[in-house]
DNA sequence: CACCAGGCAAGTA
DNA sequence: TACTTGCATGGT
């Protein structure tokens, strides 16, 4: 299994690599652009990234105090926006109060307390705290998404009702603990996922990894 | 026009 | 615990 797996990271790097994820420039903007992309196309959430950057708005004191019906109209094209806005001061009242606003400081806790204490916040899922630790932290964390277990569970090396749980412990057992290798292959997960794989459409022979096997 | 997108929380039984 | 529903814009 150790080796089935690392052949598709080694073809699927051949194939799209390096990705050079998170498409962010600052750890806000990745922590930001995790929340905003919850169950949204990315696509939606670039614009409303731009408008808190052309607002220069995308920094910890500004935004925490930009009043949240502003923030909500800023990140509109993001979809659920009302909620959003909501998550994003969440985690950044989470931040100030617990690490004096500081993400260095919130880095430098232990990642597996981190990881719980992100997921106390509401609006912070499984796949937006692992997000967050993975892409904004550097560690090595793997990231479950939709694709992830659409993938992985259409070609049967997991259930189809696998919990996110399972599925990450499936990962994690068969890569090697290395955040690099965790950024590249979720990144690359879901640029298959968007390029082949049409959303509830069954396995076929023309489909996912079984095309980029040829 | 219908359907989907890099989820999550809250309500119900 | 195991389902279901609301949240909402923009692309195909």
């Amino acid at each position: 299994m150790k080796r089935d797996l690392s052949r598709i990271y080694n073809l699927l790097y051949k194939q799209f690599g390096p990705r050079n994820w998170w498409p962010g420039d600052t750890r806000l903007e990745i922590i930001v652009g995790a929340i905003l992309t919850q169950n949204t196309a990315w696509t939606n959430v670039e614009k409303a990234i731009k408008n808190l950057k052309n607002g220069d708005l995308l920094k910890i004191d500004k935004l925490s105090r930009l009043p949240e019906k502003r923030l909500a109209g800023l990140i509109k094209p993001a979809g659920y926006y009302n909620i959003k806005a909501r998550r994003v001061k969440n985690f950044l009242d989470f931040l100030r109060k617990k690490y004096n606003g500081s993400l260095t400081r919130m880095f430098r806790t232990r990642t597996d307390v981190l990881r719980k204490k992100l997921l106390g916040v509401k609006g912070i899922g499984p796949e937006t705290a692992d997000s967050i630790l993975l892409y904004a932290g550097g560690k090595p964390v793997f990231v479950v998404d939709a694709y992830t277990k659409r993938i992985f569970s259409r070609h049967k090396f997991i259930a189809h009702d696998a919990d996110y749980t399972s599925i990450q412990n499936f990962f994690l057992k068969n890569l090697p603990r290395d955040a690099k290798i965790f950024n590249e292959f979720h990144a690359l997960i879901v640029e298959l996922g968007k390029n082949l794989c049409k959303a509830s459409k069954p396995l076929c022979d023309n489909c996912s990894l079984r095309r980029i096997k040829k």
